[in-house]
DNA sequence: TATAGTCATGATAACGATGCCGGAAAGGGT
DNA sequence: ACCCTTTCCGGCATCGTTATCATGACTATA
């Protein structure tokens, strides 16, 4: 590793004061024309950066964001390039942590971020989450946090996410007005809040059609395509099973459709099929899969936009919250009219 | 933002000098058992976290990594995910930045890493790198290097990647003794690595299998589906077209399956597929894709490790290669026999 | 009893940069 | 000739930590 030029070197060889020469970089006013020339032309020519980490330490601001998510999928991975654009445009870089879906890798992602001295964090909570100490500690040292997607209503701090109700919603009414009686569900998680606000817009969805809630067609797994077959399976071998599937997300879905396909049934025909996120995947499969949009991209860049409020202004956001509405894509997979 | 409790205020409270504090906390020998005792004990109660910043910039080490990825697909996201996993165990954190694809993003993101200090990087290319001042750069200021997956002749470095001709042999071998004749290439951007080296493996499996080469089954385009689509069907209307494809990512080949479906060919019967990256979802395909494993997990945590050796040891490691061995799943999509 | 050798601790510099204060030199006005 | 302002620059403290050296007290040894 070699030795960085610093301030120093540079006041040193032109016998200045590292004052005079940190001015004279910064532009700052009271500095000879001369001078400024004669520094500014050593410091291209010895290829002198700041160092970062001195100036952090004086300032205490690292511009760096800590980031926690659950794992990497279509749309995480989509919601944090939406996070990185606005982020990086504005100075700062992220730091990526992924919990995996794992309560305790979560707290460690949140210790190291909190001891590297991120200036806040923007976080998503895995599925196991359910004690939320580690996120109080975050803001009871002051950090801003910003929470996304996966949201805590425990927790006062501003969040940007989606109308999941409005999603359940639109995607069981879709449904129903295809002619589909009984509507399984695959729910997720049962302590995260998406999988509960999508179940609410499936519950009220029904009730307002005067359809009666069948708790044995809601299944809860965690969001892996193996998982969602086997809750599939389950629904499929019932004697009164359902006529449609409405997949709280695609993974779940596609994870239904080879369940479905390997009963023989037809879809749409036999069987409707709805999922969730609108993953790129849904539009390839055969027959394609109805899905409702979430826009990820959108939500990774408000999360940001709305840290870097919270950074630079004083005032108070925790009761901030930002709710894109959700638009359904209709598919094969739930088209039979 | 709290101000966080320091070892001068620990020293304060106790009065005792800053270096004895130091010392204490560190277990470092010259400390009366009782001052340890008392500092560990206000240290506890005062949740003291030593100042990382100040640390780094005393040692001139971040125990960071940066990390610059084209995007952050199945195949990558798999990848991070197995550096993650062995950087964070080794006390590093990995920061993260995409390049999407593009030449300039990746200047951009090796600049601003090596303004903030890491200790070294870890680099997949995008696929519009052609020219490495960048990465030369990087090597100039003596930081650690590695390459993975889409790695650089003309650079001096380590590097971790798949057998990525073996790949392309066992794929066009399997076509070839599945009684395909004229096999098609959906080859990716012609710059980088894997799309050569992919193209030079099924080459060299034409000419074994004495099997001429046909130019215009060979086209060229980026890892996309659309593209992916496009490309297909160009070579399904060509007059004389193939009979089978084998497309260099999965995410091509998902096109090509899309371009195939429209054009009403039935697959395996009348044109065979393969992909590459055994995507989970060419399982959920109908029918499912056949597809080259590339072990991304295993690339990315043998490259965190090759990174890890490099910053503890001194001896040169820039001709060392390790070099994963592909396997091939065969699917629906290619078993006609 | 003098001397060397522990043991526990303190003082200081250093990492690289900035911010504040103070001072020299030059110039202008009366 | 004096004073005041402006211009330009240096010195010092600071951020939080560790490393090195110095210091003082006490113990063991001859």
């Amino acid at each position: 590793m070699e030795r960085q030029t610093t301030i120093k070197d540079i006041a040193l060889a032109l016998r200045l004061s590292t004052s005079t020469v940190s001015r004279a970089l910064r532009d700052a006013p009271d500095v000879g024309e001369e001078t400024r020339k004669a520094v500014k032309a050593l410091a291209e020519e010895l290829d002198y950066q700041p160092n970062k980490l001195a100036l952090s330490l004086l300032k205490k601001q690292t511009n760096t964001i800590g980031l926690i998510i659950p794992n990497l999928d279509y749309v995480l991975a989509t919601m944090v390039k939406g996070i990185d654009e606005v982020a990086l445009e504005a100075g700062y870089t992220v730091m990526v942590c992924q919990s995996d879906e794992s309560f305790g890798r979560e707290i460690v992602n949140t210790k190291r971020l909190l001891d590297s001295l991120v200036d806040g964090f923007i976080i998503s909570v895995s599925s196991e989450t359910m004690i939320f100490d580690h996120i109080k500690k975050i803001q009871q040292k002051k950090k801003p946090l910003v929470l996304f997607d996966r949201t805590i209503n425990s927790i006062t701090a501003p969040r940007v996410r989606l109308d999941n109700v409005e999603g359940g919603r639109i995607a069981t009414q879709h449904l129903i007005d295809q002619g589909y009686k009984r509507i399984a569900l695959l729910a997720g998680p049962e302590n995260l809040n998406i999988s509960n606000e999508r179940m609410e817009g499936y519950l009220q969805t029904l009730k307002q059609n005067k359809i009666k809630v069948d708790k044995n067609l809601i299944i809860h797994c965690d969001f892996n395509q193996e998982y969602g077959k086997m809750a599939a399976k389950e629904l499929l071998i019932m004697k009164n099973k359902p006529d449609a599937i409405f997949a709280i997300s695609d993974r779940l879905a596609f994870g239904a459709l080879l369940a479905i396909k390997e009963t023989g049934l037809k879809i749409p025909k036999d069987i409707g099929l709805v999922g969730f996120n609108n993953d790129p995947m849904t539009k390839l499969m055969t027959p394609s899969i109805s899905s409702v949009e979430m826009f990820a991209f959108e939500i990774g860049k408000a999360t940001a936009k709305i840290f870097l409020e919270m950074i630079h202004s004083e005032t108070d956001m925790s009761d901030k919250e930002i709710i894109f509405k959700p638009k359904l894509f209709v598919r094969e997979s739930s088209s039979r009219i």
